[in-house]
DNA sequence: CTTATCATGTAATCGGTTACATGATTAC
DNA sequence: GTAATCATGTAACCGATTACATGATAAG
């Protein structure tokens, strides 16, 4: 799969003036189920972006020489047609790794114990991203129609939500089908 | 993350003695929603696992110098040692990586007409994907309890086939709310 | 005053895909 | 006979993480 970290870039600050920083947590926080991005492909990226004119810095209007250090930018014309592009070019493959199915998948009843273990944390996770992202659906629901784009992220964000509430509802079932068969068999 | 290549393989060969193509096969097939390698990952680590004498290979029982290519490895002592070793150690992050929904969520009315159009790609890739997973179910359904195993993989398909649904029928209500909205605005 | 967070950037390294190369076997 | 699939392996390259390095600011 071809490198997409300067289109995630690209459509953030299409919405808002950022900072690297901003970007890396923006991606953490609500976009970790589908996407994720490292400071070691986010900042090179910013200087390549900067240099093709795709964003520019954006100076506070205000105040000009502060001590702030940290650098906001926002995006160009020449980024809002690169991103309009790869809206439309078709997507590839989804990559997707995750060594806790990969356990299960593999698991025998020498591992019952193990899995259990596995199921417990894989539940609790669960929760936890169901906790982050209906903390970012109430904040997005404020402020609706503040950005015209509110409505696809909270689709996006709906569909995040229910397969969260798949996981820990079949890590739930799962638990218990394993702990009503008896601890060692 | 760390390569994972030696517990996919070791897994897959403690319920079947298998080729290096049949493993890359059963992956693809299989455990695609939550899982992939590729033939330069697979073909190397089997050498290595030889090497490490964590496989060896299977040579057929009767017939022992016919014409056949293909080398069947099988899991050594060893071999089972480092899997159980690994079903141990506890997971690292998923890592997931999905165009289509990046794309949903950094869409804005702009891209409608385009997003209508991945979503029905969307859709039509959960639907080939439930086709595969049903035929996969009723495949170890017919030989339940031939490997102790069948009930774990089981239920990682259970939730797979879930998954593909929610999918479909979240990109299908999606899809209707977008076209209702009308056309172009 | 010290810890946590904000903030940026580079380099080494590892993980993973893709292309290349080769050839056998099977199905039509 | 010829196209598809089976089958194996290597090398080049790209993608991505991690560690390293540095320093400012805010909170307790």
């Amino acid at each position: 799969m071809l490198k997409k970290t300067r289109y995630v870039i690209l459509g953030l600050l299409r919405e808002e003036k950022m900072t690297g920083y901003e970007i890396k947590k923006c991606i953490d926080q609500r976009m970790r189920f589908f996407w994720q991005e490292s400071f070691g492909q986010i900042y090179p990226e910013l200087l390549t972006l900067m240099r093709e004119e795709l964003i520019r810095e954006a100076f506070p209007k205000s105040k000009e020489g502060n001590k702030r250090e940290s650098t906001r930018y926002e995006i160009t014309e020449s980024g809002l047609a690169v991103l309009k592009h790869w809206m439309e070019t078709e997507n590839e493959k989804d990559t997707v790794r995750s060594e806790a199915l990969l356990k299960f998948f593999l698991a025998t009843d020498e591992n019952k114990e193990e899995m259990k273990q596995h199921l417990v944390e894989f539940h609790r996770q669960g929760k936890e991203k169901l906790l982050l992202f209906e903390l970012f659906k109430e904040e997005l629901n404020r402020d609706i129609d503040k950005h015209n784009n509110h409505k696809y992220i909270l689709e996006v964000l709906a569909l995040g939500i229910k397969e969260q509430e798949l996981y820990c509802s079949w890590s739930k079932h799962f638990m218990e089908k394993l702990t009503l068969e008896g601890g060692e068999e």
